[in-house]
DNA sequence: TCTTGACCTGAACCAGGTCTCATGTTTAGG
DNA sequence: CCTAAACATGAGACCTGGTTCAGGTCAAGA
């Protein structure tokens, strides 16, 4: 599950119109304008939001933008990296105690939601790059999916998961059930005062890992396999 | 299954703008104007789209559009809500003829995944709604679960379903299940000549059935309940 | 202190889009 | 055949926003 994920942690910070390293100073400018970035593009929606937005709310000149990044693509395209970065850190941190298979799930998928929860704009970014930067998407998904499949195949050696069960099939088929459940459950939710959750309803998230369990364990109870 | 999705079958076919209802050659006019959005939204995406794109691919001069429709946003929604029509009616024919639970299921999927296979870039319009217009594409996926779930709370009471399982949470988790392996291994899958296959995969859509029918096979073979 | 390269700036350019409107054309009914 | 209502048109008013550029400012080393 602890896919190279870490290894970008900090990459040089290279301007990506010069290709020159930055000092401090350029790289402080830089990681303000990301952070503006994603507050806009998560308000606003990557088309309503604007290059003038980003840099107003970063306290930067309009020109300056130019230096750091190509073009507003660029810079959502590197946002969207960077949070793929977190969530897969939130998920991967929420598994490390896990001690058995379902244990792991669950905990997975617990951390998957609470940054969700957590950053509820945030997540429409990545939904979005499907539109702004199908390639981008294609790495979000990729990455999130290759330790989920790598996890799965382990725990089918070990006789914890039903081995009839298509590793990658498998892997995609949760991912999704979790995002469209995410979706409906914490970023459509609202109470009476339009104040949305900070963590899924648990009657859900348990609703949901029966679901899972149900999908993943052996047949036939602890024997081994039952039918054809 | 069958939501009234019928009784919309054919509205009167009013003018957006002026209300009035429409004489043959404007409901054709109409009509044209649709499937030239259909086109070009799907090709181009919501915003790369112009309404100048669309009134030239229908053979029609800019100004009439106006007379149709509000405003792009507008044939936009239109144009979702006709799709959600023809995805459900893809949906529920294929239906049809299920005997069991497991074959409803397996019908509805396949019902499903022929109609995104035959109209990939419709099915990008879609999801773009979640962008260009929330409430439409709320209500899209709204009326495609509600139809599924009271199909598994039927499958529930014969006993063809697990009666643990929560009837919404599930049918949100399959429908998540069943757009990203759409995605997945319709809409990113190519040959080496860039073709996008015509079907899913059988070996996918077996492999996905197997887990579906996991989850919602009643625990411990055809006798009762189980565990707690 | 001076110099140099990195950094910063925002007015202006320009491409493109939506929507209006004054005018022309078609169709159906009397 | 004549008239009114419905339908059609595309130039242009108006606007928005990405990107460029010519000219500053800052900070660190000599």
């Amino acid at each position: 599950m602890t896919t190279p994920a870490d290894a970008e942690l900090d990459a040089p910070a290279v301007s990506q119109t010069t290709g020159r390293p930055l000092t401090k100073r350029g790289e402080a400018t830089r990681r303000r304008l990301l952070e503006a970035a994603e507050q806009v593009f998560a308000e606003q929606g990557y088309h309503e939001a604007s290059i003038v937005k980003i840099t107003e709310r970063a306290g930067i000149g309009l020109g300056t933008f130019y230096l750091y990044f190509d073009s507003k693509q660029a810079i959502f395209e590197a946002l969207v990296i960077d949070l793929n970065r977190r969530v897969r850190h939130s998920m991967s941190e929420a598994m490390a105690g896990a001690a058995s298979r379902l244990d792991a799930e669950r905990a997975g998928f617990a951390g998957f939601f609470r940054f969700t929860a957590a950053h509820p704009a945030l997540y429409r970014v990545v939904r979005e790059a499907e539109f702004v930067s199908p390639d981008t998407l294609h790495l979000h998904y990729t990455r999130i999916v290759d330790g989920y499949e790598e996890g799965l195949r382990a725990a089918q050696q070990v006789g914890d998961v039903d081995r009839r069960l298509d590793p990658t099939v498998t892997a995609w088929a949760l991912m999704g059930m979790g995002e469209l459940i995410g979706m409906r459950f914490l970023l459509w939710e609202r109470d009476d005062d339009g104040v949305p959750p900070d963590e899924l309803d648990t009657h859900v998230f348990d609703a949901m890992m029966r679901f899972i369990d149900n999908a993943l364990a052996p047949r036939g109870g602890t024997e081994g396999p039952t039918d054809a």
